[in-house]
Formats: structure tokens, sequence, C-alpha cells
DNA sequence: AATGAATGAGTTTTCATTCAT
DNA sequence: CATGAATGAAAACTCATTCAT
């Protein structure tokens, strides 16, 4: 790591915690250029405005959050545990994200091109990762697809249901009963699927 | 309607269709005066302050919201259907209207307790019209509930699954192929619960 | 005059000042709300930036330059008085407003738009004015034009040396001899023309 | 040429590039720099601050602008012909050089006392350059002074309106029937002095 | 009852300049 | 020699809120 690339990271570092503990609108550049130890011009030096500041944080973000729940999923090895795991270690992951969801979120409403792009990169990783697991599944005898259902249309639904459940934990900074939710809903699909 | 109730939903109207079209953050006061016809003090005559109209604007829109949706539900008869129903014009609904998740995510609005309470009131309506609609199923033999599964928790999990389908809405403005999902998913949790 | 114009005059007449003291560039809407007397955010309530209220101030410099001219022309009798004093008083009323005009060439060189309509209107009415002497004269007998020598071309040539001295005073700020000077201008066009 | 020379020359063309496309108030350190292909602090190393490379500039192009004149005029043979090729080459040149006097406007350099002493020393030279036409006008016996008509006064007056012209062009980025207009004036003042 | 007028306190952004290496 | 890195100081602009009428 260059000298360079050490410095965007403290102060993507900076934003990130101020984020998180002060939420987007009452972060300022101000604030940032304090936190990383810089002078507010410093940050002009190396992003060119705010927003991409905001960008950095939530691709590095939404990387990480990604890596984390793959790297579980991986580790079981019947459908149905990837399925709990994915849900769970999702959901407990975002538990430490949800301001940088939150923001993610504000953005798309602001309609930003840049990070439409990035969140539909992601969405894309997560649609192949839940259909490997319905792959699986299939190969397994797990699941059975009746006619009308394809892998691509039902890891579209899942998707969506499990962000759902982060929703839930953004909006209400909680979520009772995770594990047995995440077990009741593996379950159901399971069933459902069968 | 009082002459000045008239003019309370004036303001409650300008500032709902602005918030749709430019998001939370971007809606100024003078925005809504102008909007509504108004001068600018005009609105802190009948508000306290800006968080007070996006409260008003907030519980007017959840209200009309849940009213439709239950009125939908409530004209199918059974358990299945209910719940395709429900899943349906729940989204279908949701496209014409502020979508509350916007609300719901903005951060300075989130700490807002008086916020809070509104959607907690909205989510027990909302937990109680699943909640019926599981029950009726039990009774029509259709769902089968195991040991570990309590009426409550699956109410839960399946107002979060239809959360997610809401914020695919919310975020890219489209949803593909919305009732054979709504199908897809009312069927898989019809058959894991049988 | 309404209370509203009131005001915006008082903003004009110390963005005037201002500018003329002190140039475009070191004139900061701060210093205009204080010298108006005003906080800053005032201004904005009755221009929407900066550039607009520069326009205001130009747009009056130039209608009281141009008025005045005008009007010191309009009471000579004859074709070569006339000229003699427009280009006499033109070149002394522009004295007071040397900041204007360098400030209404700068804009022009930022390619400002709304400006160089202004410019346009202005020129137009000068070439009417200096047409006007022409057709005086030619009526008079005082000046004989050759066939290739139309009116028009004629006025222009002569807004443009006018404008020549004009420079000289902005840049120098000084016109050694203006009097002298103007005769001489005057007699050599009275008998080029003759 | 040193290799400091063509750095600094490459500085010079950088800039000046830059400032006939965006004016002198847009045109940053910044862009010199990159458009130079140098790093910003470079500049520091060759010159001391950006008036003295606005210095640099200005001044190479008047030298430039002056000699091409001069050379055009001096192959010209009679007075006449002299000054109207003045008139007609020194508005052609014009149209390809930084012009100066958006230089000589600009308000904070006007306040530079070298500067000053540039454009001095090129009005000088202007100066002598059309006083030596009026001279040789003089001899030919195409021009005839009164006795309230120095040489000087004269040239001076002509030089003025020569540099309305030039504004002109500046300003309005065009100057129609240029020709025919350079002719007129020639003949006007031919005649006006004969 | 309604609002025009005013603003304080911030916010992002700009840019010439410096300095250690 | 040359420059990457850093910044202070100031600039334009924003906006929720207040208050006299």
């Amino acid at each position: 790591m260059g000298k360079d690339e050490i410095i965007v990271q403290t102060i993507i570092d900076a934003a990130k915690k101020l984020i998180q503990q002060y939420g987007l609108n009452k972060t300022t550049m101000e604030d940032i250029a304090k936190s990383a130890g810089k002078g507010k011009s410093t940050l002009y030096y190396y992003f060119n405005n705010k927003e991409e500041i905001f960008d950095a944080v939530i691709k590095q973000e939404m990387d990480d959050f990604f890596t984390e729940v793959k790297k579980a999923v991986d580790k079981e090895i019947n459908a149905h545990a990837k399925l709990r795991t994915y849900i769970i270690v999702k959901i407990k992951t975002l538990k430490n994200k949800v301001n940088m969801y939150r923001f993610a979120i504000d953005l798309d409403i602001n309609i930003n091109e840049h990070f439409s792009k990035l969140r539909d990169r992601y969405d894309h990783s997560e649609l192949d990762l839940i259909s490997s697991i319905l792959n699986l599944g299939i190969k397994e005898k797990t699941f059975r697809l009746s006619d009308n259902e394809s892998v691509k249309i039902l890891a579209e639904l899942m998707v969506t249901c499990v962000r759902g459940i982060e929703m839930e934990v953004i909006t209400k900074n909680k979520f009772s009963s995770l594990t047995s939710k995440a077990d009741l809903l593996a379950s159901i699909i399971t069933k459902g699927l069968s």
C-alpha cells in the first residue's frame, strides 16, 4: 500500500466511523478532516467532493460485507445449512454496518448513477451466490423445482426476502430472535421447495 | 373540514409530492411553501417545525396505505388467496405512495420518538393482519404449524419478507414479474407450512 | 418605490460602491452585505446569486451612462457640435464609472449570456444616436457620404473609435487633453466627411 | 535555449493557451501545471507567484504582437497604405493572440506596477510607429496638419481609435467588414488631414 | 390569521502558496 | 531539480427558523 493509499484509507475510515456514529447528514467535511487528522482542503486533494468520499466508503463496506457472508456460506456443506447461514451471517454482519446501509439507501433515493452501478454489481454477486445454493440443493435433491419455477426467479425472490430482514434491522436497529427466524425461513423454504 | 384543516392538508399534499419527487433531504421548507402557494412562515403557523410536517405526511400515507391493503385482503376468502393478495396489493399500492421507507430510513427522523411510535403502531396493525391470515389458514387446515413455530414469529417473518419486496420496488423503482413472484412466495409459504 | 425596491437599490448601491472602489474580484458577498447593513443571506433573499447582483449593477450604470450622454447630445443643435459633445461627455461621464466598465468587460470575457444581451441593447441605442447625428449632418450638408459609405457602417466605426478612447481612460485612468482631442477627432471626421 | 528556458517557455505557453480559452480569473495554477505536464509546485520553482507567470505571458504576447504589426507596416511604402495596413494587421493579428486587454483590464494586475511599465513601453513603441507614419505623410504631402495639431496628439488619437476596434474584436469576437472599415477609417483620416 | 423580511450558523468548495524530501 | 502532499483563509451559497406587522 503506497502512501497515497494509506491516506485515502485514513480518510475513508474516518468518514466511515462518523457516518456510522452520526449518520450521513450530520457528517461534514470538517468533521471528516478533523477525525482524519488532516486539513479540510486536504480531503479535496484526494477526492473531488463529498460524494466521492461517501461513494468510496459505501463501496468498501459493501465489498467487505459480501466477502464475509460468502466466506461463511462457503464453509457449510449442504444447501439447507448454506441457506440458513446466509441469512444469519448476513443479518449479523449487517448490524455493524447499519448506518452504511442506510446511507446506501439514501444515495439510492437521490438516484446517484455511480452508486446504482455499484449496487447492481453487488446484487449480481448475491444472486449468483443464492443461485449456486439452489443449484446445489437441486443436485442434493433437497430442492425440487416445479416447471414454472426457474432458479433465477427463485433466487431473486430469496434475496428479496432476506433484504426485508435487513430492513428490519436497519429501521428498528434490532431483530428479535434472529436465529430462530433464520431457521424458520430456511425450513419453510426448504420444505416449500421439497 | 374547517378552513384550517384545508390549509394543513394543502401543506401536507405539497410536502408529499415534493418528497416523492426529490427525496427527503432535498425538500426544503421553501419548496413546500412555494408548492403550497403559501408564504414560508405560514408553514410555521400551522406546524412547529419541518419535522412535524414530515410526521404528518408519513402518518397520512401509512394510514391510507394500510387501509387499502386491508380492504383488498378482506375481499378474499381463503388464506392462500389472502396471502397472495396481501403481497400483490401492498406492492402495487406502494408505487403510488410516498414510500414510507424513505422516512423510515432517514436518520434524523429515525431518532424522532414520535415517528417511532407511529411506525410501531403501523407494524402492529400489519402483524395483526398477517396473524389473522395465518390463523384462518390453520382453521382451514391449509397451514400446519409445528411445535416451535408460533403464529407471532411467523407473522413477523412474513411481514419482513414482504418488506424486502417493497425495498426492491423502492430502490429499483420496478419489480419485474411481480404477480408471478407473489404467487411463488405464497405457494412456497403455503407448501412450507402445510 | 416599494420597500422591496428600496432594499434592492440599497444592495445595488452598496455593490456599486464596492466594485468601484475595490474592483470585481475583491468584492465579496460578505462585503456587500456589510456595506448594505444587511446579513449575508439577506442578499440571497433578493438575488439568486452574486452574478445577479452584478448584472443589476451594470445594467443600472449603463442606463445612467447612456441617458446622461444622450441628454447632453440633445442639447446641441448642429452635427459637428453634437459629435464633439458626444465624445467629451461620454469620456467625462465614464470617469465616474470606470470600474463598472471594467467589470462589464470582465463579464464579457466570461461570456455571460445575459450580459451580452444587455450590451447589445446598449450598443444598439448608441448606434442609433450616432446615426441620427450623421443623418443630421447630411441634412445640414455638413457631411457628405460617398457612394460606398453607408450611415450604418460609419456609425459603427465612430462608436468604435470612441470606445478606444474609453479604453484609454479605463486602462490608464486618465486621458490627457481630452477636450482638445475630442475637438480634433470631431474636426477630422467632419472634414473627412465633407 | 537552456533546459530552464525550455521549461519556462512550456509554462508560459500553457498559461497562454488557458488564459485565451478560459479567461484570466478562471485560470488556476493547477490548470497551468496540468497543462504544462508539471507539478503545481514546479511552477513556483520557476516563478515566484501567479502574477509573475501572467506578466511573462503578457510581455511575450505584446512583443510578438508589436513585431508582427511593425513588420507589415514597414513593407508598405506610402503613408495612407501604412495606416490602412496598421489597422488591418493589428486586428488580424490580435485574433490569434491572448488579448492583452484582458490583462490590461483585469483589476488586480492593473494595480501591478510592473505591468504598468510594460504596457507603457508598448504604448510608446506604438506611438512612435504611428508618429513615423504621420511624419511620412507630412513629407509626402498626404497629410497637412493645422497649427493646433501636433503629431504627438494626433498619434495618440489614432492609437486610441484603433484600440476601439480592438475592443470590438475582443468583446464581440468578430469584427464585421474589417477591411472595408479599415479602408474607411484610413480614408477619413487621410482626407480629414489633407 | 398570515406572511414578508431577515438572518445565524453552518456547509461545501476553491486556490495560491509552502515545504520537506 | 522537481514535486507530492498539505493547508489556511476565504469564498459562495443554504436553510430552518424567527418576528414584527
